[in-house]
DNA sequence: AAAAATTTTTAGACACATCTAAAAAATTGA
DNA sequence: TCAATTTTTTAGATGTGTCTAAAAATTTTT
């Protein structure tokens, strides 16, 4: 088993993973996990003697097998955690995280699939990001971030790249939820803020807003 | 906050007090905490430092207020999640220790509150233990093992003192549970062994089990 | 009340995960 | 290309919680 250290930067590798394909750097492990770059050193040697990840000095971290499966099954209970955070347990979507944080740690198989059969198998967490199966499986969604729609597209709000409570928070003023249809009326060039329509209203958001909100089009 | 470790060592010193009314000795302790004296001397006299237990050289430990508020408060998630555990994902009672060992040391207290909602704030756990309520209340129970029984007595099961996976198959096996009610027939003055009768089936149980249930007479 | 046995504490060490400061390697750029 | 900058690693230290071995205090036995 692997210590809630271990465990945290497993998954925080298997996220940065996609924006750093060549390996993950130091300096950037450092600043996810918020540490220090030599703290980082230590540990990704001690991940390396356990065969979690593969580290070449001055080249970065990549996930090995075994690293990916450990990473995945504690993104997996960290998502169904959230999920009857929310359904069960009446939680707002901004509330959950940092008890996932904790949830995510517990060992036992049995708990993690019996909580996913309680909670009827959800494909999704409460933020739109899809929960690997028991297999470790999970769907890679057909979605973009709203930014990258043009004048008069139709969308759906699928997801949020950023969780934080106040950025979800924000959300919530401006009742943008996930399942929601917007209509992109207008696209500022000078700064990418747009004017879109949601619910018959219409409103205007910025860029900031609209790279972190995933949709699928329509 | 404190750490899982404290927290442990906190229920342990709870769970002791009532056998060790004068202070709970540091051997005692070790044993409980399946660890050595020279760690419990260590670790006392750090929780000594944080105000959370009275302790003398050589004459043992007292929880404090704020010790004793702590330690019922794990007592309070453990045992609502072993309800959680028994009630909603189906586990069975001799399944949940292990687990409710690692989530009673979440820090959430709307977690631990909406939970207790969810579940209906429980009285008891499924081992027959009460539970505290948000406040740190709970009902001393009225109830004595059944080994204080005579002959001819009725009685109703209503919790166990050992709640190791081994006696709780055990009772399984032999159709014993809470609320279940037992009669007498039998008491040998030679070993304390019992012939009782319950569901109409007479069934001969040992000392051993009879110090480890607790009932009620009605 | 000594001697013997037991309990408890101290001393010193270790593993984990972290830190700061300094050294080494890699990258950038003039 | 070689000096400057940035990134990464090493060296040495800290705090938590544990251990073994030995010393000290207490309790029991004779």
């Amino acid at each position: 088993m692997f210590s809630l250290s271990e465990e945290n930067y497993l998954k925080a590798i298997f996220h940065l993973e996609t924006a750093y394909k060549s390996g993950v750097s130091t300096n950037a492990l450092a600043e996810e996990m918020q540490t220090k770059a030599s703290s980082v050193t230590d540990m990704v040697k001690r991940l390396s003697d356990k065969d979690l990840v593969n580290y070449k000095k001055y080249q970065g971290v990549k996930l090995s097998e075994a690293g990916r499966n450990a990473a995945i099954e504690v993104i997996r209970k960290h998502r169904l955690w959230e999920v009857f955070l929310v359904d069960k347990l009446g939680f707002n979507w901004d509330e959950v995280h940092e008890v996932a944080e904790q949830l995510e740690h517990i060992k036992s198989e049995k708990l993690t699939n019996e909580l996913d059969k309680f909670l009827e198998f959800p494909k999704r967490d409460p933020h739109g990001d899809p929960i690997p199966d028991s297999k470790g499986n999970f769907s890679v969604a057909n979605r973009v971030l709203l930014s990258e729609l043009e004048k008069d597209e139709t969308c759906i709000c699928v997801g949020v790249k950023d969780s934080s409570a106040e950025f979800l928070q924000y959300l919530d003023k401006n009742r943008i939820s996930l399942g929601k249809e917007i209509r992109i009326i207008e696209k500022e060039d000078f700064d990418q803020s747009m004017l879109i329509k949601m619910d018959g209203n219409e409103l205007r958001i910025s860029n900031q807003i609209s790279t972190n909100l995933f949709i699928k089009t329509i």
